[in-house]
DNA sequence: AGTAGCACTTAGCAGGGCCCAG
DNA sequence: CTGGGCCCTGCTAAGTGCTACT
């Protein structure tokens, strides 16, 4: 099993075996999506164990037609993140905050609250509490808490002395953990910050319809200036996109506009595009001092709305900004593109608190939705989108208490798959000869997700997103089966778009039995019918807990990732390599994890730029190497003649620089593969998310590399927990 | 078993700040 | 001291998985 991620190993560099789609690559060549098949969602029934055969042939379903010719993936669509206007700073303090001025205390909260004393917030770490430090060995899972009175360290009138900067950090780790559900005890926080109101355009930047000035209502002017400010995007020019786009804005025209606007193509939003660019520009152009204070203020609203209270600490809040109205721009070739997303008011917004805190106020004027008290919850806010209608919410850091106990245990989780990996493999090898077409497929689909690190693949409403898939969700058009390619046998090419439009191709020899039941489940099928069809998550999630306790489809590509990572520093670091090339060989064991996940990026725009300056560098630095070796040579012929102490002293110093220049030229070297390696892959996925930092931290110390050179700052303050906890013979 | 809703994790990208070489 | 490029951070979309309900 693992040597197959050696084999990836083995083409970084070369030739990737995951190759990205062109990144732009829209308009022209790309056939629209307009005429759909019927497809019928009905699955047939099956009488288990009656058949091996699947007999849905029959089965259609309506889908987006997908490319006749070889298949042409859309690539990922740069995302246009820049709606937020520039932040002001207003000479009144409480300006631009207008919705929290802290004056009209409108708050219906029950009138208990009125007493409400500060909590005590724990501001320091206690020595004395460093009981028996809680070491996660093996299958020691992470113990409930029991109570979580925090009697030691408080300090008085705690709101105060929380804004200061803890001395000491606070280590969650050592504590125990809640039981049952319960998320929190008391959680306090100021709310939501809204996006800044509209700002209307000077009346100099006109707006042009069919060539002749216009001036828009304040409402239609916005969501114009929305589409302004994506002009230079490609989706703009993309049908779907402007369909959408022109549809949401007439909503928002007044009936007059609404009768002379009629054609999307006779809208010239030109001077506010530049508009938009100078205002750009002029920001970038301010002064020092200018921006500095922006700094400052940003600041402010951090230390303000950028914290809360949860059980006695002061935790940072991820994202305590509302989402900005916009053009929605989902990935890859997504149905609703060009939508508006509309402005969220404090009407929109779920506050959830504790009964006894200090609730946050809505704006003067306004109220909130609703204000809750649910404790067996983590979010502070919460929200309708009106693209999809899902929920958003406001959360904590993943420095935090609640994100950071959840991260560990998910890591637990894994080791404790680590350690009954075995007996689950044997099984599902043998379900694929079990008389029942729903186990073998069960068990295929989890060779794949185990083998591959697939996703599990849930079902989408159709139509309500880009045509996506992963393990379960697989089609037939996804893969194609080879008895032989390449000297290899049973070879299955997997070619479909994965989470975020992303492209997974691999070819990837199977056992024989997999790929007889894949021609199985082929047999009588039509591209577009399921590969699994007697499958979905839900089924095989189940059956993955009878297995184990906890487990699901995502443990397996957790622990593939780790594993690897672990497996992958074993083997490629050498002790006598010199820090760099021990990186080197970090980041190389973290590629390999990546790759194995299929984590990609777009090669960065300046990449070819930046890899020949660099190679310039390198060659300037071998010059200066040989013409300093040249310079030793002669220094040590000079010594040999003269024999004196000044010339023995040269060679020693031409022998140190010749040295130095080595290392750094093979410094420069190691810098230019490891980068030309990570041309496209994207190694921040895995190191957030997939790898027990633990592993991380375990490398570092055993061969004194500093966590800083593999963990910048808000890393370590996410895996606080594993750079304390872990020491240098941790296994995962 | 299927489905909808909810909560929470995982994902890539853009823009800006910061750092370092020249 | 300055300009270019790299890295970090914020942003928000897009997944997974669980639960309640039918």
């Amino acid at each position: 099993m693992r040597c197959f991620l050696l084999f990836f190993f083995f083409f970084l560099g070369s030739s990737m075996h995951v190759t990205r789609p062109p990144a732009h690559h829209c308009g022209t060549d790309h056939k629209d999506f307009s005429d759909k098949k019927h497809r019928d969602k009905d699955k047939l029934k099956h009488k288990d164990g009656s058949s091996d055969k699947p007999r849905d042939k029959d089965k259609h379903k309506d889908k987006e037609k997908r490319k006749d010719e070889k298949k042409s993936f859309e690539g990922k669509i740069k995302k246009e993140n820049g709606f937020a206007s520039p932040p002001r700073i207003k000479s009144e303090p409480d300006g631009d905050d207008f919705y929290h001025s802290p004056k009209s205390l409108k708050r219906e909260r029950d009138d208990d609250d009125s007493d409400y004393k500060p909590k005590k917030i724990k501001v320091e770490n206690d020595r004395e509490d460093k009981k028996a430090k809680r070491k996660m060995v093996d299958d020691e899972d992470i113990k409930p808490k029991k109570k979580t009175k925090d009697k030691k360290g408080a300090v008085a009138d705690g709101k105060k002395k929380a804004k200061k900067e803890p001395e000491e950090k606070w280590k969650w780790w050592e504590e125990e953990r809640y039981t049952d559900g319960v998320k929190w005890k008391f959680l306090e926080h100021k709310g939501p910050v809204f996006a800044p109101p509209y700002d209307p355009l000077p009346s100099n930047v006109k707006f042009y319809y069919d060539g002749k000035h216009m001036k828009l209502s304040p409402n239609a002017e916005e969501v114009a200036t929305f589409f302004a400010k994506m002009l230079d995007h490609d989706y703009t020019t993309k049908d779907i996109f402007r369909k959408n786009f022109f549809k949401d804005w007439r909503k928002e025209m007044t009936s007059e506009e609404k009768g002379k606007i009629t054609d999307l193509n006779k809208c010239n939003f030109s001077e506010m595009s530049d508009y938009f660019k100078a205002q750009s520009e002029a920001r970038k152009a301010m002064s020092k001092e200018e921006k500095q204070k922006i700094k400052e203020e940003n600041e402010r609203l951090l230390q303000e709305y950028g914290f809360c209270i949860m059980d006695n600490h002061r935790e940072r809040i991820a994202n305590f900004r509302i989402e900005p109205p916009g053009l929605f721009r989902g990935r890859g070739d997504h149905p609703k593109m060009g939508m508006l997303k509309r402005r969220i008011r404090p009407e929109d917004i779920i506050i959830n608190c504790s009964k006894d805190s200090k609730h946050p106020a809505p704006p003067p004027g306004t109220k909130w939705k609703e204000l809750r008290h649910d404790n067996k919850v983590t979010w502070l806010v919460s929200w309708t989108e009106n693209i999809q209608g899902s929920i958003k919410y406001i959360m904590l850091n993943p420095s935090s208490r609640i994100k950071g106990e959840k991260d560990w245990q998910k890591y637990e989780t894994a080791r404790r798959l680590k350690k009954c990996v075995d007996r689950l493999r044997n099984q599902y090898r043998d379900d694929w000869k079990s008389k029942e077409m729903k186990i073998r497929q069960r068990a295929v689909a989890l060779y794949f997700i185990d083998k591959l690190a697939l996703r599990a693949g849930n079902e989408k409403e159709e139509g309500e997103t880009a045509d996506t898939v992963g393990c379960c969700s697989l089609r037939v058009e996804h893969i194609n089966l080879y008895p032989e390619k390449d000297g290899q046998e049973y070879v299955v090419e997997f070619d479909f778009l994965g989470k975020d439009s992303i492209r997974y191709y691999n070819k990837v020899p199977v056992e024989k039995r997999v790929f007889k039941n894949l021609q199985l489940f082929m047999e009588n099928k039509q591209p577009e019918d399921d590969l699994f069809d007697r499958l979905n998550t839900s089924i095989l999630n189940k059956h993955l807990q009878e297995l184990m306790d906890g487990l699901t489809a995502k443990v397996f590509r957790t622990y593939n990732a780790s594993i690897t990572l672990q497996q992958q520093l074993k083997e490629l670091t050498t002790s006598d390599d010199n820090v760099p090339a021990k990186i080197l060989s970090y980041n190389r064991a973290n590629r390999a994890v990546a790759i194995l996940c299929n984590h990609q990026r777009a090669p960065p725009k300046t990449f070819e730029k930046s890899m020949q300056n660099l190679q310039t560098k390198i060659d300037a630095k071998r010059d200066q190497l040989s013409d300093a070796k040249r310079e030793l040579k002669s220094a040590k012929a000079d010594a040999k003649v003269r024999r004196d102490e000044k010339t023995k002293k040269a060679v020693e110093t031409k022998k140190k620089a010749v040295q130095r220049i080595e290392e750094q030229l093979m410094k420069l070297e190691v810098q230019a593969t490891d980068r030309e390696e990570n041309k496209q892959i994207a190694l921040g996925t895995s190191k957030l998310n997939y790898l027990d930092p633990r592993i991380s931290v375990a490398w570092c110390k055993k061969w004194g590399i500093p966590v800083e050179k593999i963990y910048n700052k808000t890393q370590r303050e996410k895996f606080a927990w594993a750079i304390d906890m872990a020491d240098d013979d941790f296994e995962f």
